[in-house]
DNA sequence: AAATATAATTAACACCGTTAATTAAAAAAA
DNA sequence: TTTTTTTAATTAACGGTGTTAATTATATTT
């Protein structure tokens, strides 16, 4: 009965050639414009053969939201070499925003669209979720740098939230476009100059002020 | 030739029309399931005559994306007799926050939505921005506060910004989902408790610590 | 009353996600 | 090996979408 296993890896080459079509077109045009028909053209498939392998266009997306966060998972293990608890809370800030700045796309499925998290919610049992891990490492960051002097007396769960809030924030207006825009609009800031490392700046100094 | 007046206040009660009924169905089932041609329906007009008053889709979502930043500056206009800039900011917060909560799809509009500010950038002329009178008021708010001597040594520019993507962040991430899905993921906390207001209490704490 | 300008309409294009019915291919049973 | 059964992939179709071009109805002006 190796035939049988055999055959399960052809229906996971299927699954990932679609996954791979999605995330080019995706990458390239962005979530809405990429249509299953596309996708189906693209590995020249018919459409309705994708539904054979993902419930809806929901849930692939899901399953690149997952693949993001696998990424960023892998762009958060140089931090485990950071000694300081604060020191690595500022790399992971840096790593968090260069990740977003780069993959813009996979950034929006993540954090931004409410596709993936709809199909989240819709599954009945609530598996393993690859982005625990990034807020893990956050909560684990907080509770060092507590132990270092900062955030005292304030609940280490709640500080976490705030500063992924924060940095979330500050890219997710970044990427909407409207840093740039109240930035031209209230802030004569150079055009060179960019004013989301400069929050992050003085986001670094606010945070020390908190020791 | 009081005609032709008369004329433009019957084009403006079209346009007036066309704008109630989007909004109507825009905030009772979102703005990608509330299409141009149920618009049309619902004013018992044909599809197309909206594109006589509307240049397209995005120019609709824009013009109620204006009208809810109206609706957030009104809300803001209490703060005015609030003497202390520090509590200024905090209960612009909260303003800010119940505005989010109570009117999600406006919030989505003028915030996460991308449609609304890329008409913006396509248009030629920079005009009036109403969401700039919000973040002004922020901006002085943080200028005041520093008179009272918070934030010390701090670009007032860039801490309002960092304030402003922090309050952002935690309501972006309410409305996507993903903030209860950590909660109840990684904090064990109970559903009753709201963990938005727990977390901006957290944040009063914090910013009263760069006194 | 006829000619012109404007407002609104119908028809049409090129898509979309998704489901049902059908055909082609492979595996199991005879 | 041939027939039956299972499974994989396809075509056809439904009911939508935003938007443009061509056309008709309605005022306004000559």
């Amino acid at each position: 009965m190796g035939r049988k296993e055999k055959d399960q890896q052809q229906i996971e080459d299927v699954r990932l050639r679609i996954l791979e079509a999605a995330k080019k077109l995706f990458l390239k045009e962005g979530y809405e414009a990429t249509s299953i028909r596309k996708i189906a053209a693209e590995i020249k498939l018919s459409p309705t053969t994708i539904y054979l392998y993902y419930k809806d266009k929901s849930d692939i997306a899901y399953t690149l939201h997952k693949e993001g966060f696998k990424v960023l998972g892998e762009q958060f293990m140089v931090l485990q070499h950071v000694e300081s608890g604060f020191e690595r809370l500022k790399a992971m800030g840096r790593i968090y925003i260069n990740f977003a700045i780069q993959n813009t796309d996979f950034y929006q499925l993540m954090f931004i669209m409410k596709e993936p998290m709809e199909f989240i919610s819709d599954k009945d049992c609530c598996e393993w979720e690859e982005g625990e891990f990034a807020f893990g490492a956050l909560q684990q960051t907080v509770l060092d740098c507590k132990a270092e002097g900062y955030f005292n007396g304030l609940n280490e769960n709640n500080v976490a939230l705030n500063i992924w809030a924060l940095v979330h924030g500050l890219c997710s207006l970044k990427l909407q476009g409207h840093l740039d825009h109240v930035a031209s609009a209230h802030l004569h800031v150079p055009e060179d100059r960019n004013i989301l490392e400069e929050a992050f700046e003085t986001l670094v100094l606010m945070l020390d002020k908190m020791k």
